[in-house]
DNA sequence: CTCAGTCTGTACGGTATCACACGTACTTAG
DNA sequence: CTAAGTACGTGTGATACCGTACAGACTGAG
């Protein structure tokens, strides 16, 4: 195994005991993201859960005509496939790899076994999966009532805080397909917190240079969702 | 027992063996919930579980300027309280009696019991809890990309299929709480769908009158919740 | 019947975002 | 060096919804 790649760089990997872990650990997968890689289709059946470590994929519902909006944004701190444990065996969204990186793989039905243990794990899953409820659930709210300057602030911190890095790899295009906004829209805002001295922009680069500021613009929305995170799943440090 | 209340109204509660009814019946308590009533505030211990028979409960998140949106709607097909099996004990969000009514309310700790032996009530709430998933998502995606027009159909429609009525008492001012838009707009949304012969309004009182119509006029997302309703519920018929 | 309260309709200027169009700068392949 | 492609910026008019204000209609209490 290359020291470089750990399963246990996925949080909720990391949080469970020793014991579980080591059931699961032969049966893990090391697989790479590039960026776009749809890990799953609206209404497919998953074959496998995903541990994210480096990547962060996006929940994107795709509409009829094509538009999209994000639902939810998970990394490192959670797991991609919640529909197999929770027993529907399918979502009607698309999961996109919106920065590239690499993830853990596991066979559905391996997890749906260590998940009727009734172990840790299941704790863990369960609670992760309330956690999501809420970034859901704040994303309706925030879609409503905020301006997209504060929306891209707190799109910017969520993606951030599961890269434990302050340079994001996206154009605004792709931006725009997130928020399910025009891609003018974010050039716009993202100009405005680039003349406020927030961020920089290059071609797809973007540098965070003030992140209490970025903090301090973005809507009451993301410090519920984190918040949120963090009493959900003590035992889980994004940071 | 009265024989117009019966638990087994709330789907749920009918899905389940009856073996596992029987463990609950004994502690299923009637509650009268009149319209606006607070099942449970923001943050706070959830100390019941709530099986609505007649009643509609909105999932309402309450902003700090005062702003609202609702998130999720759940009537007779569900149960509140589902932070208390998941293991999070409080939800960032308030539960608010939208349509007058009864339910049946359950102490947590015997939900919690009945949900760890792991038998058919456990699966149950898990796929409820995924198809709320799935109206949360849905919430924010419409919140996004579709018209007054649309949302009010979608928000009448996701009310009376959990009524089985063809009548909802509710004024504009309430329903614009529950979008998070203004009252004027819900008047003006409300006077096209009556214009064009849909439904009819009277202080209060709305009365469907062309329910295909509402639904061809509803976006994609009305469909998408009750499919994906119908799918993880299938024991479970609403109407 | 009257009056106060509630519910609904209308009107007007303001603003954020949209759709569309086009221009500019940077990057990479040949 | 050139050309094509990619990413970003700008500009204009349309539109949906907002904030505010006010008026009319119905209802229930006295």
């Amino acid at each position: 195994m290359n020291c470089l790649h750990a399963p246990r760089q996925n949080c909720l990997l990391a949080a469970i005991p020793e014991e579980e872990y080591a059931r699961l650990l032969p049966d893990l997968e090391l697989i790479s993201l590039p960026l776009g890689t749809v890990l799953y289709e609206s209404g497919s059946e998953l074959r496998h859960v995903y541990f994210p470590t480096t990547a962060i994929v996006s929940l994107l519902y795709v509409m009829i005509d094509g538009a999209s909006a994000e639902i939810a944004v998970v990394g490192k701190e959670g797991i991609l496939g919640v529909a197999l444990f929770m027993g529907g065996e399918t979502m009607p969204n698309r999961a996109v790899v919106q920065s590239a990186g690499h993830a853990y793989r596991l066979k559905g039905e391996l997890l749906k076994q260590e998940f009727n243990r009734a172990g840790e794990l299941q704790h863990l899953l369960l609670r992760y999966t309330q956690a999501l409820l809420t970034q859901m659930a704040q994303t309706a709210v925030c879609n409503r009532h905020h301006s997209l300057d504060q929306q891209l602030c707190r799109w910017l911190l969520l993606s951030l805080e599961r890269l434990s890095s302050s340079e994001l790899v996206m154009t605004q295009e792709l931006i725009a397909n997130m928020l399910g906004v025009r891609r003018e829209g974010v050039t716009e805002a993202a100009g405005n917190l680039q003349k406020s001295g927030l961020i920089k922009y290059h071609r797809g680069h973007i540098t965070v240079l003030d992140l209490a500021g970025l903090e301090a613009r973005a809507c009451e929305c993301y410090s519920v969702v984190k918040k949120e995170f963090d009493r959900l799943l003590p035992e889980v440090k994004i940071r």
